[in-house]
RNA sequence: CGCGGGGUGGAGCAGUCUGGAAGCUCGUCGGGCUCAUAACCCGAAGGUCGCAGGUUCAAAUCCUGCCCCCGCAACCA
């Protein structure tokens, strides 16, 4: 019924995009990645759904809407948008980008939640215990570490409080059959065991898939307090973007494209992705999806390029200095398979000037400049073969059938290096051929014409390979050329440029060279004057020394006098043994000595703390950590990074003086 | 004994599952060439494959123990 019914299917899908901010070069990756791949596999002859978007509901993204004065809503809008835009900034080709508050989506979550409880895997439950105020939040059992919250390792207290829970333990037994069964199923494999020995195999909790301490969800249509919580409502993405629907109607593009031949996520969310969200469709008794990805992360490297510093890597800002395709060639590039990836800005500028601009954009430009100088253009089959243009060829053929081997296993960045041989051997080729030589010589007017025939059907082929990954640079070297993409179909042989066609007599430089030093100034400079202003409107300069936080409630006067604060003098410093982040602290307040432990070690050493006098919350109840036993707390600033100023008084002042 | 990932020429990595001459990119040095974006091509130097044992005819690769680094978590009172 549609032209794509001949065609087989392929849907792909990204995680979606947490709508809380800006994202950085890692989300992007991944973004990109799939595109890679989304692209590859069109090019392949498969009817391609390639499906990402925006995870937009939960308590973070209520706060941060709170103390940014909007709604949820307009924070999302916002949000999604800035998204959105990177996304088609980067140039990704999806087919559809979801948010979860699109209307079908929040339907569907509730239609799934009430099918499932009716049917009895969801059922309604309660905490027992362990509540943080301060995070507002509940934790199951499993996510307690020594009874502390795992988020802002506070107090829990017990408490009570309705929730509803899936029913995981049910369904365990046939999803690891299904695990063990499908061996492809999680990839790369080294993270099946992980899944394995930590999860399945020990037993599963039951989880939690509502909450009642934030309004911004999917609210439960048969009891309004409660409100989806996050993974029954993000991971359904998958199925609802393309028509699933919980009734039965679900749409004929849902019958195409499920199950899904791709999920292409982080390695941080593999759990959910392949625990939860198969239990979750063996409920709903829909096929499970073919595959899972977990792919790595991609690092900022450059050891002093840390998030303590601030300067995070944005695609735009990396758009603006090298291009997208750069861009693009650099993070498909630099990711290996199952390790992190690392880039700075020494590495783009090395893939820039080595890769791009001598090895590939060099190779067009000298070989079209040759066509014009010996033949006004003119690239015509010679058919005046030696022996050295069976290596070029062999070279050429062998790499495109290695594309598609690595693309078979998404080993995307070998997959690139495999087309860039293609483009040193080319290079190679004008050496050995020496085609200025050829030109001196009357008799050989036939040979050089072989020659550049020779060279521009291997970048003919390698521009082609290349459209997936570099799409707009693929098109510009095909168009410098004169001709359109070959399709991968006609990659198995060489010599299909049509002879007597004609290049441009202008080409253009692909990619410019850049100087290491100059990015350098400007990456510091732009990093000096833009830092702290996060995308938005404030102006930069104002804003390098202020921060907001997000804002607690307020609370009475009764409350703040609970708390009594002290100068302390620190006696004695030491590093807690074993501990990584902590000191332990004698300080002196007024006439007694306390031992208090702090997470400064990263910030202070023991030597400089001792002498300073600091502030102190003298009757916090004492708590041992890392084994120690605390009594108080030093306090301190806190930066946008984290990074730590003790408060000391700002005249002197006695040890034990009381702050208030 | 918290979980996981790593330690391979100056830098970044592949190779480890399925033992069998240590490979790639960049950098350095020397040479060639001049069509081209001071690009391209060739050659060289440079490695006890973290350490110590073990298995084997043979170990970067398998086994045992240890050291170091990086995430996360535990410990940011």
């Amino acid at each position: 019924m549609c032209k794509n019914s001949n065609k087989k299917p392929y849907y792909i899908t990204t995680a979606i995009a947490y709508a809380s901010g800006k994202p950085h070069i890692g989300n992007t990756y991944e973004a990109v990645l799939a595109d890679a791949i989304a692209r590859y596999k069109r090019a392949e002859g498969y009817d391609v759904f390639f499906q990402t978007g925006t995870d937009e509901h939960g308590q973070k993204i209520e706060g941060k809407a709170e103390a940014a004065g909007i709604t949820p809503k307009e924070f999302v809008d916002r949000a999604a948008g800035e998204i959105k835009n990177i996304w088609d900034l980067m140039n990704t080709s999806y087919d559809k980008f979801i948010r979860t508050t699109d209307k079908y989506h929040e339907e569907q979550v509730q239609k799934i939640f009430k099918k499932l409880y009716d049917q009895g895997d969801i059922y309604k439950g309660y905490y027992e215990g362990l509540y943080c105020t301060p995070c507002e939040s509940f934790f199951t059992e499993s996510q307690l570490v020594d009874g502390k919250c795992p988020d802002c390792g506070g107090e829990v207290k017990p408490a009570k409080e309705e929730a509803y829970f899936f029913r995981m333990s049910k369904y365990a037994d046939r999803l690891i059959r299904h695990i063990n069964e499908n061996p492809d199923f999680i990839q790369p494999v080294s993270r099946k065991n992980e899944m394995m020995n930590n999860f399945l195999l020990p037993g599963l909790q039951d989880l939690c898939v509502s909450r009642t301490t934030f309004q911004w969800g999917i609210p439960v249509t048969f009891d309004p307090r409660h409100v989806t919580y996050v993974w029954l409502d993000a991971l359904t993405n998958y199925i609802t973007g393309i028509g699933y629907d919980c009734d039965g109607n679900s749409s004929s593009q849902f019958a195409r494209f499920w199950p899904a031949d791709l999920h292409l996520i982080g390695k941080d969310i593999i759990r959910f992705h392949t625990i939860y969200w198969p239990i979750f469709l063996m409920a709903l008794d829909v096929p499970l999806p073919k595959q899972v990805f977990g792919h790595p992360w991609l690092l900022q490297g450059e050891g002093k390029m840390s998030k303590s510093k601030g300067n995070v890597l944005y695609a735009d800002t990396l758009v603006d200095f090298f291009g997208v395709d750069a861009v693009r060639y650099f993070v498909l590039h630099e990711m290996p398979f199952d390790n992190d990836g690392v880039i700075s800005w020494e590495l783009m500028v090395e893939r820039m000037n080595s890769d791009l601009a001598n090895i590939l954009g060099n190779l067009v430009n000298r070989t079209i400049s040759m066509s014009n100088k010996y033949f006004e253009g003119t690239v015509s089959d010679g058919k005046t073969p030696e022996a050295v243009d069976e290596d070029l060829k062999a070279v050429v053929l062998e790499e495109v059938k290695n594309v598609q081997e690595k693309m078979e296993k998404l080993r995307v960045a070998d997959a690139m290096t495999s087309i860039f041989n293609i483009f040193r051997r080319s290079n190679k080729y004008i050496d050995e051929t020496a085609p200025w030589t050829l030109a001196k010589d009357e008799g050989a007017g036939k040979r050089l014409e072989t020659v550049l025939y020779n060279l521009t059907e291997a970048i003919t082929i390698g521009a082609s390979l290349l459209a997936s990954f570099m799409p707009e640079t693929s098109k510009k070297i095909l168009d410098q050329l004169c001709t359109s993409r070959r399709e991968l179909s006609q990659m198995n042989e060489f010599g299909l440029y049509p002879s007597g066609g004609k290049v441009t007599d202008q080409p253009e430089i692909l990619f410019a060279r850049m100087d290491i030093k100059e990015v350098m100034e400007k990456v510091e400079a732009m990093q000096a004057a833009t830092e702290p202003a996060s995308g938005d409107a404030a102006p930069a300069a104002e804003a390098s020394d202020a921060i907001d936080i997000q804002a607690k409630a307020e609370i009475e006067y009764d409350d703040f006098s609970k708390l009594q604060f002290q100068v302390g003098e620190i006696i004695a410093c030491e590093a807690v043994p074993k501990s990584r982040k902590l000191l332990c602290s004698q300080v002196r307040i007024g006439s007694q000595v306390r031992q208090i432990v702090s997470g400064i070690k990263a910030y202070y050493s023991p030597e400089e703390m001792v002498g300073k006098k600091v502030m102190v919350v003298v009757n916090l109840k004492p708590a041992k950590l890392a084994g120690v036993m605390s009594e108080g707390m030093l306090l301190c600033a806190e930066d946008a990074e984290g990074n730590l100023s003790l408060m000391v008084p700002e005249k002197p002042m006695p040890a034990g003086a009381e702050i208030c």
